[in-house]
DNA sequence: TGAACACCCATTGTATACGCTTTGATGGAT
DNA sequence: ATCCATCAAAGCGTATACAATGGGTGTTCA
């Protein structure tokens, strides 16, 4: 019911397309869909277990359901939505395991390219990276809870891009997309994501050079996220209705 | 060339099915193809550069197009065929970069996992590991070279999955199955993929708990399967004509 | 009154048709 | 003879139509 808001855009169809008034642009179009509906998951406008209908979407963004399908396809396959063979698309539901499995993972990889993006940063990157933890701040300062889990999302996956391997920043990237939905699920409404100055402090120590104690700090960051959530199994599916109307 | 007798059916629809039996395997048909032309293409048979007309594939199999496209765009995200707009899809051709990125990632993933596995094999898994190992290693005896860089990419696979760590696991898959299409541009025809034993060492270290020497082992494998690579960077599409003919 | 069955609707799965872009060829002009 | 332009064909991109399934609801019988 709340997600209607999120495609105020409607669609002034392709009209203006310049030269080529056709839709030369459909493959971008697809694309700017894509992200639009990402970016809602990803900001928690779409919570998890919402509804994904292809007509709904279809029409709201002005493309037949093919293109939709696509799309949602390619969000399935990110683990972003769920495809139950004959019920549609959904924000994906995270399970505890998989909460716990995606922090695990981060733990990993992203503590493993701390060394090569020490090694790589330059006072330019270091620069919007420190632009974007101004702006979490910001937005976690102004309330705006939606924004600034965005913005971290994307300043860790901007870091993972400063390693020089496309490969594993894409995964990153990834997983960061899916902490996010995880922090919907199991974020304590307290404090959510990642603390106000870590990542002020992590770029200092990356900008210094100090892969090692960076390596580390990030560790410390990542427990501290994950420790901030309280991943408990739910009782999935068909739950408790018993238990919430009994009292 | 086996599939064919699966196509003569063309598409009396679900005209005649049996009652239900009808296309509750239509999932499953789909999932059946994909993993039809992805297991060509990860054992060689369709080389990197080949191209995958989409009509072509669809009568092959005796699906329409749209199945098709669908399965072409998973594979696509998987890095194993490449889209381009108007052109159609083709199996990808790796990049030098990228060949040298995925190795690098497995290096960090697949030895982080290390610990995990040893703690988890049980015997039973690692008499399956051995039958995969031994079958590899009886492939390449005999000059099958196709099946055996088959089956040392599930060796990798079903070992990581030992770690618990769904995510991680699925992650390792992938970067495997791309490891194939490198080691089909860049491998060197004498020795390809894994050494004889490597494997049957490694599940020894690990079925005796040993976390840091595997750790330590699965290092060396994986450079040793880098190394015997030549990663160099071809002169890609269109490439340097003027370099080549202007001395 | 409760449960089971049947019907209907909402929504997805699949195929096909049409349009556009690109590529390759052929013919004409310089 | 070579180069360019126009045309034809082939293949991808998108939309739409149709079939089938599953769930929800209403009704009926015990």
């Amino acid at each position: 019911m709340s997600q209607q808001e999120v495609m105020h855009e409607h669609k002034p169809a392709r009209a203006g397309g310049r030269k080529k008034g056709k839709d030369g642009d459909g493959a971008e179009r697809h694309d700017a869909i894509y992200h639009t509906i990402s970016d809602a998951i990803i900001e928690h406008r779409l919570r998890p277990g919402a509804r994904l209908r292809e007509d709904a979407l279809a029409d709201v963004f002005g493309v037949s359901r093919t293109g939709i399908r696509k799309i949602l396809q390619r969000l399935a396959l990110e683990h972003l939505v769920t495809l139950t063979p004959r019920r549609g698309a959904s924000v994906t539901r995270p399970t505890a395991e998989e909460a716990r499995d995606v922090f695990a993972t981060r733990q990993l990889v992203e503590c493993g390219i701390m060394a090569d993006v020490a090694r790589h940063m330059t006072s330019a990157d270091a620069r919007v990276l420190r632009e974007l933890a101004a702006r979490e701040r910001k937005a976690l300062k102004s309330g705006e809870q939606s924004v600034a889990i965005k913005l971290s999302a994307e300043f860790h996956t901007r870091l993972a891009r400063l390693s020089g391997n496309t490969v594993i920043a894409e995964f990153i990237g990834h997983l960061c997309s899916r902490s996010s939905l995880i922090l919907a699920v199991y974020g304590t409404s307290g404090h959510l994501g990642c603390e106000s100055h870590d990542h002020d402090e992590l770029i200092d120590v990356l900008e210094a050079g100090k892969g090692e104690r960076a390596t580390a700090f990030m560790g410390r960051h990542l427990k501290a996220i994950e420790a901030s959530l309280s991943i408990v199994e739910e009782e999935n599916e068909a739950p408790d209705l018993h238990h919430i109307f009994s009292p």
